[in-house]
DNA sequence: ATCGCTTTGTCCAGTCGTTGAACAAAGACG
DNA sequence: CGTCTTTGTTCAACGACTGGACAAAGCGAT
């Protein structure tokens, strides 16, 4: 329970074991399902023996049942097993952005309830409260077991202690949020950095599941989340992904990390308006994305060329990683084809074509719930251990060691 | 065995559980020897019984052994143990320069003996024919029983089938070096592309065992190696760390490639040097090198300016991955601090303070057996499991999944 | 020297969880 | 309707970790 990181390391016992292939089994459920015990056991590689014992302990916990019988292939026909996408409720927060938004999502990553809180430049404990209360509210309203609470913010977050190290936007440093939520609700909570959130929904919630992924998330900030091989990879600092303060430009704009020419002063939606602006163009993004969709040539200059900047950080990260998805999201994502065409491009032309050739580079289409998703699938990793690493496509790691 | 990757996401068994605490430890007593089964189960959190248990396993084999007690702490005094280094030898190979080198490496990464085999312009089968001939001269010498043979080359490869997809400088695709070698020797393969074997060597044997790694190899073309988590990270194309034909100059000059402007253009030995003709001064890369450290200005004016450049590259790589340990290596490292410290300025001045600031960026120790020590590592890793990457600093990735 | 205490390492019964064989149930096909 | 398949369960067996007990070995105090 609460723990972060199935230890890999630590020795090996019979529960683990049992374990183990117990969230094997939920996983091809959840995966592939219906589908039946016997099916289950040779994609598993386990004896029917075991999975129907398995099995039985995962319907008297209500997370799977039984849906029908499928058609016969020659013998018996196979009672059908599938999960109960509403066994359990999960919460999740989205603090990234000037409303905090908050939702109650089943297993399937789909959204029973949403309410949004406004926060306008309420900071430090004022903001924590609005935290307190959004939670709360939405407690309030759940009709399922709840299996814990899943918060995605922006900043730089221990996600194994729970803590959040430093949130510029709202004036938090080494807030202890976790434990904050964790004691006035008695649930399992996980904090996250909102970029790296999105990386995760994407990857459980957001289409043909790969084992490593990329997600650049570019609205006000830069971020990038790392999926590496299943697992979300946070780097020595919990910073991975942290690509928004990249100087690009030494002699660029001044940047409100307080040095020039840093990556978000040249993609990121705040840097877009203020060209638009240099060029005699005024209006909200919403404005422009509507003014580049009826053809605004203007627009459409400025936005390219913010794109074209995007694919040349982009190339560094196909480079870097070799990964095979990079997905786009964000607030500037919603400028769609042309800005997407343009990084693109330029990816493609700065990067090795060896490495582009397979890269499909895309936009999420999880749009404005990427964070809550993300934080709710955080906790149904971390708390119903499912693991779906396995199931995508090959996994290209090696292991290290002496 | 000869099972690349330890597979995560499969069924546990029993015997699964038993192999992966024999390892556990094994593992420990590699890195903590000498040390008693008690201090083994404690640090572990086995019972001294299996201790005991997997310990006579490990004698049987030969790879471990008491050396003798150690003080008593008011009671018995424990049977020390440690790991019989040379129990097992491996071969390692480097056919990433212009001379092809072997080595016989003892499990602690010391190597007893070495070849070297000029290639010059051959290539092809004619390569692969010294290559064989190679392993035959350091199988014909071995002393132990050899647990296998670690290969690393330029190009890429996939490790998991040890096929060599491209290597240009030896004008190999597609070739099956892992399957030709095992057929000629009956010993299990591994193959592995020498700027990820580099980083396995650092990370096994290079020092301090963090659980992330970075490695960038600057010689006469660039790359890096990515250790996560204690697993060598090689992306869905097994070319994670080929950053040395990202472009950084779109006007640049021309790369071997066949584009423009790419980092190795800019970086590497044949960069250097050819600034430095441009500025009249001509020599090798030796020459060159100890120009710098008799104070030539010229050479020092084009070195550092090459250094910045990797800087950039570097506060990339930290950007997006957050590791906190940074080792360069290959024939430029050979320039040393004035070198080294542009890196580190560059380095530092473009990627995000709060990520550079625990950033340790220095010079490997492995000098020119990284290569040959990084096919070793990969093949203790495979071939006798052994992982550390528990023992090192705490980890933090998070899992993910539905 | 001797007694008591502590620690180490081993032995043994117990338990947990997977396995494999056997079997009944259920359906397809000739 | 009988035979063959496939499914899912039952049962005995086995492999591997656990916990308690015990002998061996050492320290310290009397």
């Amino acid at each position: 329970m609460s723990r972060i990181v199935a230890d890999r390391s630590g020795k090996a016992t019979h529960q683990e074991t049992r374990a183990h292939n117990e969230r094997l089994v939920l996983g091809t459920i959840y995966d592939r399902g219906p589908i039946s015990r016997a099916e289950v056991a040779r994609t598993t590689g386990l004896t029917r023996t075991t999975v129907s014992d398995l099995v039985a302990g995962l319907m008297r916990d209500g997370l799977t049942h039984e849906m029908g019988r499928g058609p016969s292939t020659g013998g018996k026909a196979p009672i059908l097993l599938e999960v109960t996408d509403d066994a359990r409720h999960l919460v999740g927060l989205d603090l990234g952005e000037k409303v905090f938004r908050g939702a109650i999502v089943d297993l399937r990553g789909e959204i029973v309830e949403a309410f949004s809180v406004p926060v306008e430049d309420r900071d430090g404990q004022e903001a924590l409260e609005r935290v307190f209360a959004l939670v709360e509210r939405l407690l309030a309203t759940a009709t399922r077991p709840i299996l814990g609470i899943g918060i995605g913010t922006a900043g730089l977050i221990d996600t194994p202690l729970g803590t959040v190290l430093e949130a510029v936007n709202l004036d938090w440093r080494d807030v202890p949020l976790g434990d904050l939520v964790r004691e006035r609700t008695s649930l399992p909570v996980y904090v996250v950095n909102d970029s790296q959130a999105t990386a995760l929904a994407e990857h459980v919630f957001g289409g043909p599941r790969t084992s490593n992924l990329l997600v650049v998330k570019v609205g006000q900030g830069v971020g990038a989340g790392i999926v590496i091989d299943g697992h979300l990879f946070q780097g020595d600092g919990f910073g991975a992904g942290e690509i928004g303060h990249t100087t690009v430009r030494p002699a660029g704009l001044a940047c409100r990390c307080g040095r020039r020419g840093c990556l978000e002063t040249v993609v990121s939606s705040r840097a877009i308006l203020g060209r638009l602006a240099e060029a005699g163009w005024h209006g909200s993004l919403a404005d422009a994305q509507r003014a580049l969709a009826e053809g605004d040539p203007t627009v459409a200059e400025v936005v390219v060329a913010a794109g074209r900047e995007l694919g040349v950080a982009v190339a560094w990260l196909i480079g870097a990683l070799n990964v095979h998805r990079v997905v786009l999201v964000g607030s500037v994502a919603g400028f769609g084809e042309p800005w997407l065409a343009a990084v693109r491009e330029e990816a493609t032309r700065s990067a090795l074509p060896l490495l582009s050739r397979d890269t499909v580079v895309e936009i999420g289409r999880l749009h404005d719930d990427g964070v809550v998703l993300g934080a709710s699938a955080l906790l149904m990793t971390q708390e119903l251990g499912l693991s779906l690493a396995g199931l995508a496509a090959g996994r290209h790691t090696v292991e290290a060691a002496p």
